[in-house]
DNA sequence: CTTCACATACTTGCATACAAGTATGCCCGG
DNA sequence: CCGGGCATACTTGTATGCAAGTATGTGAAG
């Protein structure tokens, strides 16, 4: 088992760069759903001691994507239904929420750096580069939320997306929707344009649940990744 | 400083009953905004070492209750006004969003069961007993969130509400505005039993919203505990 | 060959020791 | 009497040692 995670999130904090490595290295699925861990491993890996090892394990047991079973072992979460339908409701109602309150307040300066970022996703299309879209993708998802007066909605939608964006990534070899995705964000920032938050609030809760509905692929093709 | 936190919280194991009984500690501000807080002190005071206390402090870090300041001390976080606005914002989006869905999905019993915890606080208030009233009050709130499937909806809220809690904490000496919220609680409830998402939403909203109408009250009667 | 019992090697939970750094109070000099 | 510098006593961050418990593999008995 060959694993890369020493050299990401490099320069932050020690403990920050811990969690931030070990959270990406489950929501990239390089550690498997189901897969044990074992801090004094992970310690050995990453040149630290258990110590802010456990830390960042004890929070990425609060965003659910790892379970501690006493004396027994530590797992990467498998992906959940249930996880994954709590994730998306919080998502759905903290952005779109926020969303409203953008379409209400963004200036035509606003809409143009909107613009601008979905344009660098049309760019990283043309260039096949799936990786690079999904940057500018939540870009523009914590823009739109910073408009509104409350990152939290993205930071907090974030942290509760672990197990949701397990699949986005798992999807990211599905090209055909990215076009597709790329056109909703048009809409979406069309409605916040004019001004519409109802439209906004529909526009966006429409591509948010694109999101979910590789699911049924994604478990056909890897079944053991699931729960049950 | 006299504190009584070792006995609450009870029969968890350990670290969730630290983690619960600092939480707690702030949220009723037996720790005051901005006071100090010493891992060893603590330690020693819940009968415990260091590891675990540092667990619930970088728990409690997350939920921006205290902040940690590396070879200087952790503190209570004072209330801030932003971290009040953004709990605000979370706790409507997901509260609002759940109880649309709980109003197109209540029975009858559903409904029964809802109005016989606002009668319960109704006894509370009667009884004058405010700490009972607010037991019943997260009942209620808990219920219409697990009523819509999605019971994530008040126990992130709840995570993520804790400056806001302890201005309700705060404001718990009024009670002027209890049955006041009694009565905005059944006007909730009817609209959830008529199975009229959007009136539900707007009476749980303006209910919401009562909450943080006595902020300025009490920044008036404690301004050390607010930041800035 | 099968099955049960035991020893071993692992796991996490907790306690403690050490390292690095900061604020504070004391002491000395002017 | 006043001010600056230094030692000290704290703080958190990290590493490590010990305790308790579980799964597994091995060996012996039937």
């Amino acid at each position: 088992m060959r694993i890369s995670i020493s050299d990401r999130a490099a320069g932050t904090r020690p403990r920050e760069r811990i969690y931030v490595s070990l959270r990406d290295a489950i929501v990239s699925t390089e550690f498997h759903p189901g897969q044990r861990l074992s801090e004094t491993d992970l310690a050995a890996r990453l040149g630290v001691s258990r110590t802010p090892i456990r830390e960042a394990l004890v929070r990425l047991r609060d965003d659910r994507l790892v379970e501690i079973v006493p004396q027994l072992g530590t797992y990467v979460a498998r992906i959940s239904h249930t996880a994954v339908a709590d994730a998306q409701f919080v998502r759905e109602s903290l952005e779109c929420a926020a969303v409203r309150i953008a379409a209400e307040k963004a200036d035509s300066e606003d809409v143009a750096a909107l613009r601008a970022i979905v344009e660098r996703q049309r760019e990283a299309f043309r260039a096949s580069d799936v990786a690079r879209f999904y940057v500018f993708d939540d870009e523009l998802h914590r823009s739109l939320s910073e408009l509104s007066g409350h990152g939290i909605a993205w930071s907090l939608a974030q942290r509760a997306s672990g197990h949701l964006n397990r699949i986005r990534r798992l999807s990211m070899t599905m090209p055909a929707y990215i076009d597709e995705m790329i056109e909703e964000h048009v809409l979406v920032i069309d409605a916040v344009a004019a001004g519409e938050p109802e439209r906004a609030e529909t526009a966006l809760r429409a591509h948010l649940q694109m999101v979910v509905s590789g699911l049924p692929d994604i478990e056909r093709s890897h079944p053991e990744y699931f729960e049950r």
